[in-house]
DNA sequence: ACTCAGAATGTAATCGATTACAGAAGTTCT
DNA sequence: AGAACTTCTGTAATCGATTACATTCTGAGT
């Protein structure tokens, strides 16, 4: 049953070539003959072989692999993404590594480990808050492998990135309110020191600005794009005198958190206040009331953030590489937001 | 910048010794001397040498990564299983590979290749509908690597595995019901050949006759696991000449969706009919109503899973080991279910 | 001082594919 | 026919760590 593995030389054997030409027929079938491709193809077939890519790997100095590191492994919001990024990956026969911040953490292991030891040739970053000491390292990759951020990125230093349009589907958020009539309108923002919460966070409140509308400081509320965080939130805008008539969550957990706590106070949404949400969640759409939402399309920035990774590892150096992306977000009106009263 | 790679032999330079002797201490410290250890351990911090585990690889026959292979990425209720599995993996050194059955099957690539490429030491299937034919593929497995299903599991093949008491929840679901005063309980399935469904399904037909209730043939009503199969179900629920008073879904997205579209149509859980679901994802308690469910620890369901893989890759033809995990679900109640009106 | 077991280290083969280089075979042109 | 290419194929070195086997060193026992 367990058969001495085949290799090359089998093959060549079989074929009555040399190993030199069955490795070109395989990697390059063109440069051969018609009929040594023939032989070889056969051989292959009747031997079953198939190729040892650890190998491969340390012949090409390649890993023929990717590492995509996010912070949390159980957030379902990351899901769609990593879809998107191993469909790429695959068509290009690469596999896909994956490693959560926490985890590496535990386990002890560096990060930069996985670049530097050969297991990948590229990264993926989906954490905005690594800790300095890390991103430090990486921007100093040793072997100089391509490392890209995606949605979230980090502050100080230069990755290239996969971004959306963070500002823009602020502003549409708060203008969609805007239009329905609100002019009390709240933040729950997401955790203090990430990027995207402190982009949303000041486009909102420029915004609110330009549309001339108040902003009293407690309307910002603290939260941390979680479900808890919306639940907290929702607490304290129960807890206010003057209640915003609308509030733009940073993300749909938060929202759904806050739609969730609001009904366990028999508060109903969007009759006693209208809420949105960011991100476009599947379950947006399934929850009472469905969610008007901002959309950030996670299956395209997983293809986007893989094919500009690929595209830098294929061609080092390469000065014409895309250096960053921002996506189109859009804006999704569904049952939660209405008129004021 | 780009530093030559660094190798066994030059630490072996810097220390004075041979490669031999690097290799020895770095993978067992104790066969060799005090004096050698420190001079190595010494030249390996001069240098920052990190090891080539591709040439590491392809000396020991070991990939060390596990591969994991899933439905589909997108669906959040496998992101704890990961975080389980990785978990452990990564403590043990090992790395996990992630592919998706459709990509696969969308790239043309033989899942099996991962076995038989050396690109990992096992695998880990928490799909139970792949193709008869991989299957088969799988249980002949070239290298005799080691399979193991997890959650589901194949009919008819005979891998170690993974599950939970599914026939036991399924009965406390029904029971609970039952106690809550519902004679009249029907059950929204997942999709028709999933072996999940079939077992719950057969479990709740068992419990349901154990406790002398009617069951009409169009009270088992077929769904899919999904927000919208269980939204497709709450319509055939209203459609309904003699409605159930209670419906026990086979997952919680079902049970969400179920309840979703209820809501549209003015109708309120648990006022007018009590739902339960099956899994406790994160949103089951943070969903309004909070939903009644049974728990699967998705989390120590990887971990097992992983355990027992690499106990199997480590010790090859271990006749002692593990051949198969059963763990526990337990009944949680909250308020998508009460008594009858 | 001498033997000998046991510990520590070194030498060199090995894992399986890729590829630089060289040589053979086949074409075209004068 | 011979020169000058082009196209194909083979030989052998190489990637970087591990490990079987050989060798040297150490210290205990007599």
């Amino acid at each position: 049953m367990a058969l001495k593995t085949l290799t090359l030389q089998d093959v060549a054997r079989v074929a009555g070539v040399s190993t030199a030409t069955v490795s070109r027929t395989l990697s390059d079938p063109n440069v051969v003959s018609e009929s040594t491709r023939r032989k070889v193809s056969d051989a292959v077939k009747s031997t079953g072989y198939r190729i040892n890519r650890t190998a491969r790997n340390l012949r090409t100095q390649r890993a023929h692999s990717v590492l995509v590191l996010l912070p949390d492994l159980a957030n379902p919001f990351f899901s769609n993404i990593l879809e998107g990024i191993s469909s790429h990956l695959s068509s290009q026969g690469y596999s896909m590594l994956i490693a959560s911040t926490k985890q590496v953490h535990d386990s002890g292991e560096r990060l930069i480990d996985y670049l530097d030891d050969a297991r990948a040739d590229g990264m993926i970053v989906l954490d905005g808050g690594l800790a300095p000491d890390v991103v430090e390292m990486l921007a100093n990759a040793p072997q100089s492998k391509p490392v890209l951020t995606a949605c979230e990125w980090i502050d100080g230093a230069s990755f290239p990135s996969v971004r959306c349009e963070n500002r823009h589907g602020t502003r549409a958020a708060v203008n969609h309110l805007y239009d329905l009539g609100h002019r009390k309108i709240a933040h729950v923002t997401g955790p203090a020191d990430n990027v995207l919460t402190q982009t949303r966070k000041a486009a909102f409140a420029d915004e609110i600005a330009e549309l001339r509308l108040d902003l009293p400081p407690d309307w910002i509320i603290p939260g941390d794009f979680s479900l808890i965080g919306g639940c907290d939130a929702a607490r304290a805008w129960i807890g206010m005198k003057d209640r915003p008539t609308a509030v733009f969550c940073a993300s749909d957990q938060l929202a759904l958190g806050f739609i969730a706590e609001l009904s366990r106070h028999g508060i109903s949404v969007p009759r006693h206040v209208s809420v949105m949400g960011f991100d476009d969640i599947d379950l947006a759409e399934q929850f009472i009331p469905p969610l008007t939402t901002i959309r950030q399309d996670r299956l395209i920035i997983g293809e986007t953030a893989a094919k500009m990774l690929m595209s830098r590892i294929l061609n080092p150096g390469d000065p014409q590489a895309e250096n960053s992306a921002v996506l189109p977000v859009s804006l999704v009106i569904r049952d939660s937001t209405a008129p004021p009263q």
